[in-house]
DNA sequence: ATGGATGCAAATGATTTGCAAAAGG
DNA sequence: CCTTTTGCAAATCATTTGCATCCAT
């Protein structure tokens, strides 16, 4: 991420990273990769293992997690916390666009942040610091624009 | 935060906005408040807690945890992830300047983001589409000046 | 053959919650 | 008084890990 977006691993990159780093190319690992490349989105660990069993997928949650992890050191997979509670890991191939949301306290929904500002702020920044930007991930809460309007209005009805 | 960073609350205007809401100055709220009033940085629920043992507080972690909550709800603190493996959040009293972490993956090190960029990007977009902002947060990892300028150098030690 | 990989079940660790006792307004 | 709040301990829940077995290489 010098500069430009970073692209989608093929399969055969992938493979030879997996095999110049030591790893085996067990059918789960082959299968988790595909799964991925395939379905861009993110997703979370449970996502991800209950697809894997759908697509005859020979595997175990905990294997899921520890492929995951393995593929993140390795480059292959962006995690990410995407709801603002945090709770669970979301995971995709690399080479996506940068994503960001709003969870307005309002109403709860998520609206996506437009990613282009952010990121050409982040990598400028980056670039001027002599930093390599690998991953931006961003968090907002407040009000959406409907809400907003809403809590203006109320304005006028002042409480205290 | 509709424009300005937003002030730290004083005692007695979070004195009333807990009033008016309808809950009670028990001595654990109030002392946590306290605490976090003086003592400005992010901290985690446990730090809370040991400090709050330290000052004559009887209480209990599950209440520090409760406390908590309902001030964030209440907009009296801020709670973050702050480091990016997210395994616990930080809290501290409404009102700082927003930070941003940068992670080297080399070292490991976490590089303040200059907040003011993007602050004001995100602030400027906010504007533009009628959203108010609340919160901002931000998790990069890359590699600092000091990683970039290594790497760049071993590139010329080609492996694969 | 053999060290890495898997699956299972049990462990972890931050946060939450049920409930009876305590106490704020 | 009466409802909220507390403290304790047990529950949650995503993720990790120990260990015996299995399987890529």
């Amino acid at each position: 991420m010098s500069d430009r977006i970073p692209t989608v691993p093929t399969p055969e990159e992938a493979e030879a990273l997996l095999r110049n780093a030591g790893h085996r190319l067990t059918p789960q690992r082959l299968l988790l990769l595909d799964l991925l490349r395939t379905h861009k989105t993110f997703l979370d660990a449970e996502q991800i293992y209950e697809l894997a069993l759908k697509h005859e997928g020979d595997t175990s949650l905990a294997t899921v997690y520890r492929s995951l992890q393995l593929f993140v050191e390795l480059g292959l997979v962006e995690a990410r916390y995407l709801d603002p509670e945090h709770k669970r890991e979301y995971y995709r191939i690399t080479g996506g666009l940068e994503y960001h949301y709003l969870t307005c306290r309002g109403c709860g929904k998520m609206v996506p942040v437009d990613p282009e500002i952010i990121q050409e702020a982040a990598l400028s920044w980056a670039r001027e610091h002599g930093i390599t930007l690998l991953t931006a991930h961003a968090c907002y809460t407040g009000y959406c624009p409907e809400c907003t309007r809403r809590r203006e209005k109320n304005r006028s009805s002042r409480s205290s």
